[in-house]
Parts: C-alpha cells; sequence; structure tokens
DNA sequence: GCCGCAATATACAGACCTGTCTATTTTCTT
DNA sequence: AAGAAAATAGACAGGTCTGTATATTGCGGC
C-alpha cells in the first residue's frame, strides 16, 4: 500500500494509525484485515518491499558506474547523496524500525534488521571485486559508516555525510589494496 | 526521573504511557504535571539529563586511558564496547528519538540531536590533540562510524561493532597522522 | 501548634487506537 | 446473465492515551 508506505516513512510506524491510512488511501477496513492478519504484519510486508525496491535502485546505481570496481563501490556513495538530497527524505525506515520497536526479539524489529545485513552482503561483494584484503572487515566498515551517514544526514537534514563517508571508504579501500598482495 | 528514563530506554518513548510510568514510580499525576507542563518536556529534560551523564562517563573513560593522545581517542571505542556490552543495551536513546520523532523540527529530535553534536565536538578535540592533519573531517567520519557501530550493536546484541570501528579509527587515525607535516 | 506548600488518590473528559462484526454493493469469472 | 468473490460503509467493543479537576493527606519551618 502506498499510503501505508508514505505515512508510516513521513510519520513513524507507531504513531500513524490504520484509520488514518485507510481514510487517505480510501480503502475500507475489512479489505485490509483481509489482507493482513494486523498492523504487524503489515508493516512487515511493507519492510520487505522496501528492502527489495532498495537494493535493486542501489545496484541499478552500481551497474550503471561502470566496469571498475572501484568505481562501482564508491557508487554507493553517490547513490547515498542522491538519496539524502530527495525530497521528504526522512532517514532509512529499518533503522528506524529498529529505534522504534527495540526489542530484538520483535518480529520488525528482525524484519528490519534482516535488511541491513542484505545490504552489508552486497557491499562485501563489492569489495571482494574491488580487491580489498579482507572484504568482510572492509563490508562491515563501511556498512557502520553508511548507517551512521544516513542517521546524520536525517538529523540535520544535510547531503554533507555522504560524501564525508565516500572519502573515508576511498581510503580505506586504497589502503585495504595497497597493504594487500 | 529514574523509572521514566528506564522505560523510555526499554520500551521506547512513544510506546510507553504517563500512567505506566507513574505507577512502576508509585507517584501521582499531578506531582508530574506540577514539574512538567507535559510528557514533551518530560522526555526533553531526561534526554538533556543523559546527554550530561553520557558525556561525563565518555569523558572519565578518556581521562582515565592517561595521557597519550592516540590511546585516548581510542578509549572511547573501549567505552563503546563496554556499553554495548552492559546489561538491557538497546542503543542510543538520542539516535532513537530522532528515528521515533522524524521531523526535523520537533522539539525532542532537535533536543536529541544537540547531543549528537556535542559528543563530535568532543571527538574533533580528541583527534586534534592527537595531531590529525583535518580534526574536524575526522571528527566528523568517526562519529558517523560510532552511530553506525550503535545502531548495529543494538540490532545484533553484538559488541562486534566496537571493535570494528575501534580498528578502523586507529588506521584513519595512523593516516592523518602520518600523511601530515 | 499552626500555616502553607507539596504530594496524594481518584475521577473524569475527550480523543485515539486496533480489531471485529454485519449487511450491502461492486466486480470478476464463467 | 448468474453466481462467487471481493470491496464497501459503518457501527461497535474494549482498551489506551494525555491532560485536567477536585478534594484530601502528609510534612517541614517558624
Amino acid at each position: 500500500m502506498a499510503t501505508a508506505w508514505r505515512l508510516f516513512y513521513r510519520d513513524g510506524l507507531r504513531i500513524v494509525g490504520i484509520d488514518t491510512i485507510l481514510a487517505e488511501a480510501g480503502v475500507a477496513k475489512m479489505t485490509l484485515y483481509n489482507h493482513f492478519a494486523s498492523k504487524e504484519e503489515l508493516i512487515i510486508a511493507i519492510l520487505e518491499k522496501r528492502d527489495l525496491e532498495f537494493r535493486a535502485s542501489l545496484m541499478d546505481r552500481v551497474k550503471a558506474a561502470g566496469a571498475d570496481p572501484t568505481q562501482r563501490l564508491l557508487a554507493v556513495f553517490d547513490w547515498l547523496e542522491d538519496w539524502f538530497a530527495s525530497e521528504g527524505f526522512k532517514g532509512c525506515v529499518f533503522i528506524r524500525a529498529v529505534s522504534e520497536y527495540p526489542d530484538p526479539a520483535h518480529p520488525i524489529h528482525q524484519t528490519a534488521w534482516r535488511h541491513k545485513v542484505a545490504v552489508k552482503a552486497a557491499l562485501t561483494d563489492l569489495c571482494a571485486a574491488a580487491g580489498a584484503r579482507d572484504p568482510a572487515a572492509l563490508g562491515e566498515t563501511l556498512s557502520l559508516l553508511i548507517d551512521g551517514a544516513i542517521v546524520t544526514a536525517h538529523a540535520t537534514q544535510s547531503t554533507a555525510p555522504a560524501r564525508s563517508a565516500r572519502a573515508t571508504a576511498a581510503a580505506l579501500l586504497q589502503l585495504a589494496q595497497t597493504s594487500a598482495t
């Protein structure tokens, strides 16, 4: 549900009520509850859908960066900067879901974090392709850097963190490449 | 209010109701509303109190690390690891507040972020003392790294991100020191 | 001893929330 | 065209929330 996504992302998962979404979308309550057993299931479905769209968008940008593995990795940060600059940017819904449902055993918390694990795996692949000495370690580090940049960009409404992270990533990658062999 | 802090941190700012806090603390409603005009003011007061305690605790650890500026900077990450390992660790309340109140104009959002700005300033000082070429840039980067590590440690219930961040910080600091002069 | 302040218990208003139920209308399939 | 499936409107239950009002109790200072 596009409306649900928009409101959840704009205002927060907990604060937005079912009624609000239904009223704005012009959908009856029973229609929703015939597809999803609860608000929680709706949120999980939306998170999973966003996960796929998100990673697809990122990978498109990586592919568009060409064949050079270093450029492909750095394209991630250019993509970040565009995202930060986009209208209505309010941080990462997955980080926010983890924050709103702080119990690690909660289904929403776990679903949200699976997205981050998948992104980290993709980063690790890019690091490996770029010839990093320890792709897993660099992937982990870049993942931390990116999450920090997302939170900071959200709170400060600035795109600067993307460039900071990009510069750091470039330095770390060079370090991991040169000290190899 | 210690009880309010405990519940807010454990379960979330939005989900915990005034009544719950009052019942658990054994305090009457009017007592609360004589001190704070609203739940929002209570949250802001708690955040500001936590900000001071938090930074004091961090700075204690830095002081305990001795005089060597590099060791002092790295002590931040040891402190992080202890924090991640502590009982009931549920991430950073300031990051979570920003996530729960995503509107950057919201007083709670702004109050929470002031804490992060203060921490970054302290980091920048440590970077400068350690002889980094561009202390502001390194402080910014370490800040991103730390925020990412906090979120990741929360979601994965692991202390590993502290060590990843520490190793990265050490590498970046060395880079910033050697390429100086 | 007494005054004044602060905390208390309790009830309440008004709004919101999720999820259920019923009965009707629309839409799709065959 | 007819029957089945899905969407609709709308009321409802039972609970939650914040914030207010009232009337009572405890307690420290002088």
